[in-house]
RNA sequence: UACCCGAUGGUGUAAUCGGCAACACAAGUGGUUUUGGUCCACUCAUUCCAGGUUCAAGUCCUGGUCGGGUAGCCA
């Protein structure tokens, strides 16, 4: 189906995994994708889990397992769970399976947790959050580090922190009262390993557990265990967890855990035009600058699906802009190449008309009617034909006609001949304005001779699309632009004020018959214009609604006068 | 500030053991073309700085500079 770039990936992880490999380290390979279940998987995650995924199916008998990080009920919802499924399923991976939740070792978690404080390893601390804070120590005014200050409650015997612990998970004391904590190293230069807390208590109800527990083990004393649990051999995440390691290797250390995962950093996403983290995501849903987790223009996978990027551009893309630990911002052309690229592959073609004009064949008689026949997709003879009906009256671009038109504008203009595609050479003989000076006719003539063919006497040098007035179907359209107009929506502030009041328009526009009862999903390139998406949720069979997914990349542009915008390097349709 | 990490064209990644800096995107130019699309060709770098080792350094060593991450009872 599609060409994605067939050569392994290779990258700094990779490299490791093979090295594993011949090392006899691993016989067989295993990754996990874990999310959390708090909000809806963006393009970065896509990242993260085509590099998971992406290194199971290169190797024999490796798998990757989807796991749910599910230890903070106060976020979390199982319909973000389901949500992060069906993106990942849609994206073209399959975890069998291997479908876990971090909420599922609870209880095994549970019993490390008093192992370790029988160990004298972990207490139960019962100093407040902030003292906990200032306790664990920075750095004096003159830049020294300051070693953190020992609890009191650190030296307390074991007996008695198992007690209290006991007494935490019954339920006997208030939310935030203690906490367990781990008994490493308070003068640590790493601040992870001053005396991390492993548990908390929270009474929330978790979307798996219910009520069962009213204490939740931390991030740092679930992850790692879990990895360990399942067998995970390479355990990747992004950078910012680098500071971590050390303690995701203590508790590996400290703790009878069943095996001995790795886990490798990386850089994560960025890109232009773009704000990628979920806080600033459920910023813009929940304050209501979009319609929803997956309003076609945000960068959630299922707003790009919804907008029609393809699953597998999106894989492309992601192999594309390789592995590495340097932070940096991918260019959101290289996103939109590579949807174009794919979309030139597939999408079948039609034509639609965004604004029109309506352009009378005065030389056709009223009731002509005809068809012509047009390739779905050039160049490709298997993919067919197809049949657009045509008659004395039809539609076209109000940007295809100019009245003044400078000598570079190879379209329509008074007196001007250009060909319409798939059809007959139109010359056009008369404008009709209103009283506002406004075109809403033109009347042209045609040439029977150059009927689905060019003339050989003279140089016809403009192609329009067109659809007939009497067939076409009024369609909407919401017409896209990026959702922050500037490269780094966060130069000036807050990322909320630079959203880009104009990156959704909806037109009302009419499409090529045979459109709109595509199967929903279905893009389709617009001759000349760009790829459309029949939208998944809005459309109905009287009422179709398209989005616009990519405008095809243009040599000419109109004159910044035709375009009442603020000329930015963004790019227009 | 402390700890950790990073630095190669405009952007993102490559470069066996130290051996002619490669690929893609973007931009620009030209060609092809019944989509101003696609496709094809060409143009676009003193590898952050300063020293050092070496016949030879993007790669190794020392010292800087700059950038990012972390400093939740979030993940």
């Amino acid at each position: 189906m599609t060409q994605e770039t067939t050569e392994q990936p290779s990258d700094f992880i990779r490299d490791i995994v093979a090295s594993d490999l011949a090392s006899n380290k691993h016989e067989t390979i295993v990754t996990r994708f874990p999310p959390e279940p708090n909000g809806y998987l963006h393009i970065g995650h896509a990242k993260a889990f085509c590099l998971s995924f992406g290194i199971a199916q290169e190797n024999p008998g490796a798998r990757c397992h989807l796991r749910f990080d599910d230890t903070n009920p106060e976020k979390e919802e199982a319909r973000f769970a389901s949500a992060i499924q069906e993106d990942v399923r849609w994206m073209g991976f399959d975890w069998g399976e291997h479908l876990y939740h971090a909420s599922d070792c609870f209880e095994q978690l549970y019993a490390w947790a008093e192992y370790l404080i029988q160990e004298g390893k972990a207490y139960v601390d019962e100093q407040s959050g902030d003292e906990i804070r200032a306790g664990r120590g920075r750095l004096n005014a003159d830049g020294v580090t300051e070693p953190g200050l020992d609890s009191p409650f650190r030296d307390r015997p074991s007996d008695e922190s198992l007690d209290l612990f006991r007494k935490m998970r019954a339920g006997d004391f208030d939310d935030g009262k203690m906490v367990l904590r781990a008994r490493i190293d308070m003068a640590a230069a790493n601040l992870n390993l001053r005396d991390p807390v492993l548990y908390r208590i929270l009474r929330a109800t978790h979307p798996r557990t219910g009520d069962d527990w009213c204490i939740y083990p931390m991030y740092d004393f679930t992850h790692g265990q879990c990895d360990a649990i399942e067998g995970i051999t390479h355990s990747l995440c992004s950078l910012e967890f680098e500071n971590h390691r050390p303690l995701y290797e203590w508790f590996i250390e400290n703790l009878p855990v069943p095996s001995q995962p790795r886990q490798i950093e990386f850089a994560r996403l960025n890109l232009t035009h773009t704000v990628m983290s979920k806080r600033k995501l459920t910023r813009l849903v929940a304050e209501g600058l979009v319609s929803g987790w997956s309003d076609p223009r945000m960068p959630t996978l299922s707003g790009m699906r919804r907008r029609g990027y393809p699953a597998s551009a999106i894989r492309e893309f992601c192999q594309r802009i390789g592995i590495s630990k340097a932070a940096s911002t991918v260019d959101f052309a290289l996103l939109e190449h590579c949807v174009r690229d794919e979309l030139n592959r597939v999408a079948p073609r039609r034509m639609g008309v965004l604004d029109p004009i309506k352009v009378v064949i005065a030389t056709l008689p009223e009731d002509h009617e005809e068809s012509f026949e047009a390739p779905v997709l050039p160049g490709d003879p298997e993919s067919g034909v197809r049949q657009i009906a045509f008659g004395r009256e039809v539609w076209i671009d109000r940007d295809d006609f100019m009245l003044d038109p400078p000598k570079k504008f190879f379209r329509l203009g008074p007196g001007r001949e250009v060909k319409l595609r798939h059809a007959y050479c139109i010359t056009c003989d008369e404008v009709i304005q209103d009283s506002d000076g406004k075109v809403i006719e033109l009347r042209c003539s045609h040439d029977l001779e150059t009927r689905a063919c060019l003339p050989t006497d003279r140089k016809v040098k403009g192609f329009l699309h067109w659809v007939s007035a009497r067939h076409g179907n009024p369609t909407e359209i919401r017409i896209l632009d990026h959702l922050f107009a500037a490269e780094d929506p966060e130069a000036d502030g807050d990322f909320m004020d630079a959203v880009n009041p104009d990156s959704i328009k909806v037109i009302h526009a009419v499409v090529e018959p045979n459109t709109v009862d595509l199967p929903a999903e279905t893009v389709v390139q617009f001759e000349r214009l760009g790829y459309f998406c029949i939208d998944r949720f809005d459309s109905t069979a009287d009422a179709p609604v398209l989005n616009q997914t990519i405008g095809l990349k243009s040599g000419w542009k109109p004159k910044p006068s035709n375009q009442p915008k603020k000329a930015k390097k963004s790019k227009k349709a």
